[in-house]
This record gives C-alpha cells, structure tokens and sequence, in this order.
DNA sequence: GTCTATACCCGGATAGAC
DNA sequence: GTCTATCCGGGTATAGAC
C-alpha cells in the first residue's frame, strides 16, 4: 500500500504507463531532444530491453506521450473556451487555453510539437490531435455565417496565433518574469479578439 | 582556380566560415536534432578534432549559424516589408517574409528557433535577433499614434502571429500542396491586416 | 592550423535465458 | 514480461605530434 504523497515508482504493474509518465518527468528535466529509453529504463529500475516488449522503439513512445498530450490539451482547451456563449470568446478563450497548456503541461506540448514526430504514422496521435483542431470549428464557422472553407480558414488562423504566443513565450521571447503567462495568454486572446472584429469588418 | 558551378569544398582557407556552411548543409538534409560537427567535419575532409580550434563546441557553431539566419532573415523580411508606405502594410509583408524565409531557409530557421539555443550566451546572435525585432517597432509605434508599449505589444504580437504560421506550415498542419508557401503567406499577412484593423476599432 | 590517436560516454536494439 | 549480456554505432572532447 503505497504512502499517500510519496510518489510511486514501478510496481510491475503496467510498465507501458509506468513509462509514459516517467517520460514525461525526463523530457520535464531535460528537453524531449535528450530523453532516451534508457534513461527512462533506469530510473524505473528496469532493465533497458523491457521497454521493447511494449514500444517498437523510442519513436513509438514518444508517440504514445503526444497522444495522451493532444487529449489533455483539448480537455484543457474546452475548460477555458466551453464556457463562453459567443462564438468570439470561445476562439478567445481557445488561444487562452493553448497559451495556459503550452507553459504548465510544457513536457507534453514538447512531445506534440518537439519530437519530430511523423504524426501520420500513429493513428491514435493524429485521432487526438484531430479532437484538438476540432474545438475551434464550429465557432469558426459560425463566426463565417455557415461558410465552410472561410471557418476552417479562421479557425486554423487562430490555431496558429495561439501557436506562436506560445512557442515565443516557451522561447523566452517576452521574457521570464512571474506574471508573463497570464500576460501573454491574455495577448493571445485580445490578438483573436482583434482579429475576428477586423475579419468581419473587412 | 575553382570551375564555376562546381561546389567548391575546404581548402585550407576559412574554415569557420567552411563549417557554417556545411553545417546548414547538414541541418537541411537531417534537422538540427541530428546534426553533429563530426559529420561536419567529415564532409570537409577534416578531422573531427580540426573545428575545436575556431569553435568552443557544437553550441558555438550551432550560434553562429542562428547568427548568420538573423541577419539574413531581418534583409529578407526588409525585402519584403520596406518597399511599403503605410504601416500596416509594412507589418503585413514582415509577416509575409517571415513565413517565406522559414520555409525557403529552413535550415537557418532552424538554428534560429530549433537548437535549444541558451540566447543570450551569445552576444552575436542577440544583436542580430534584435534587429529583426526592431524591424517592426517602428511602424507598429506608428500605428499606436507614438504610444510606445502599445507598439511594442502590437509588435510583438504580429511576430507571434508569423512565428505560429510559420511554424505550422513547417510542420505540416496544412498540408504539403505546391502553392501552400504563398497560401499561408498570404494568410499571415491578411491576418495581420485583419488584426490591426480590428485593435483601431476597439 | 590541422592531424593522429584515443579515451570516454551514451543510446539503440537484439538474442536467449528464466 | 523481464533480465543478462552484448553488439554496434555514434558523438564529444582532449593530448600531443607535425
């Protein structure tokens, strides 16, 4: 009966999640760039082919780490944008969300967008990562009065705006002080907020 | 006497400068991730002991390569951006040259934004950072009637925005058709004119 | 300024025992 | 399902000769 508080290690009980998290414990510490199996293998205490019996390879793990990444992330994503009514604030609040989950889950973003995954290769990645791109549809659309093609077009500019305010918030380009991740998520948002009153003003 | 039109390779000239470039080479052909001055050292006909002379480490030359995509990113982006009158069109073709340097220099834009890079270790690649950046200070200054932090916000902002297209379309989230640079070019900087028309009318 | 040689460490991945 | 043992390849970085 493991302690309340102590974190457990491996118990032999489900080595392939054992696995994941501690993945994402080391790409935490280190950069997705420098986790190995290995690593990882050691510090479950095991020994380094028993990942092979559950993982064709490093990849594959990886892999396995972004999906549980996109379905967190579109989770995360609903909490901040499903609340909203208007279609406007909920693509705000979508760019406020990825923006959050880019800085506080940062181990599974990497995994989604720093481990030079070939996506279509792992179906149940690129199933999650559909759920994601999902979200901001039908607010795009309905922002576009039912037009399909100017709604997927929104949503995926928005997609990218939340995108870069992440990645350059990651990259330290707006800094490092404390209040800079509520700052920036609210960038996000007002820069979707502007965007979407310019559109239909066009 | 070199043929024209042959690729000339090291010849006990400059090796640094040798080395930058088959490091971008080399960065085109694998990714950063994978690039190592061994391999670099390799395909120059040198040993891999040979680069330790011009650079500290793998980081140094990695630096100066991120320096050098700097500098030429802040001319491309000029090219693109200074031949317009009114700011937001200035802002609008930043935008649009960012999203087509990352992708006709991928591997520049690499260095710059995929190395893990600890920046402001190196002073030559923050000064060269620093005058992409200043390039959109001024009209985004201009657009705010002078006020400084709303420039600055502004700018930043339309940085992100370029950054996240770019990034996607690197990455593939938009498909891999023939006419996706300019597309998405195009989409960034409509982006950015919908963005700032959309802040004026707040 | 470059080479030879080398010490060192690490990761990926597999075969075969238990 | 995990371990033991091992092979293989690769990169970083240095010392010392030329």
């Amino acid at each position: 009966m493991p302690l309340p508080g102590k974190k457990r290690r491996y118990h032999h009980g489900d080595l392939p999640t054992a696995l994941i998290d501690t993945a994402i414990e080391l790409i935490d510490e280190k950069g997705v760039a420098s986790f190995s199996l290995a690593e990882a293998s050691r510090r479950l205490g095991v020994t380094v082919a028993a990942p092979y019996r559950h993982f064709a390879d490093r990849d594959e793990l990886l892999a396995a780490v972004a999906a549980r990444a996109a379905r967190e992330a579109a989770v995360a994503i609903r909490a901040e944008s499903g609340t909203e009514d208007a279609p406007a604030e909920q693509l705000a609040g979508l760019a406020r969300g990825y923006v959050r989950f880019a800085v506080t889950k940062r181990a599974l973003f990497q995994a989604l967008f720093g481990a030079g995954l070939d996506k279509p290769k792992y179906p149940d990645l690129a199933a999650a990562a559909e759920q994601v791109a999902s979200t901001a549809f039908p607010p795009a659309i309905e922002l576009c009065g039912g037009d399909k093609a100017a709604g997927a077009d929104l949503a995926m500019t928005v997609g990218a705006v939340a995108h870069g305010f992440a990645m350059f918030l990651l990259d330290g380009e707006f800094g490092t002080g404390d209040g800079m991740v509520d700052k920036v998520a609210g960038q996000a948002s007002q820069a979707v907020h502007d965007l979407i009153r310019g559109r239909l003003s066009r």
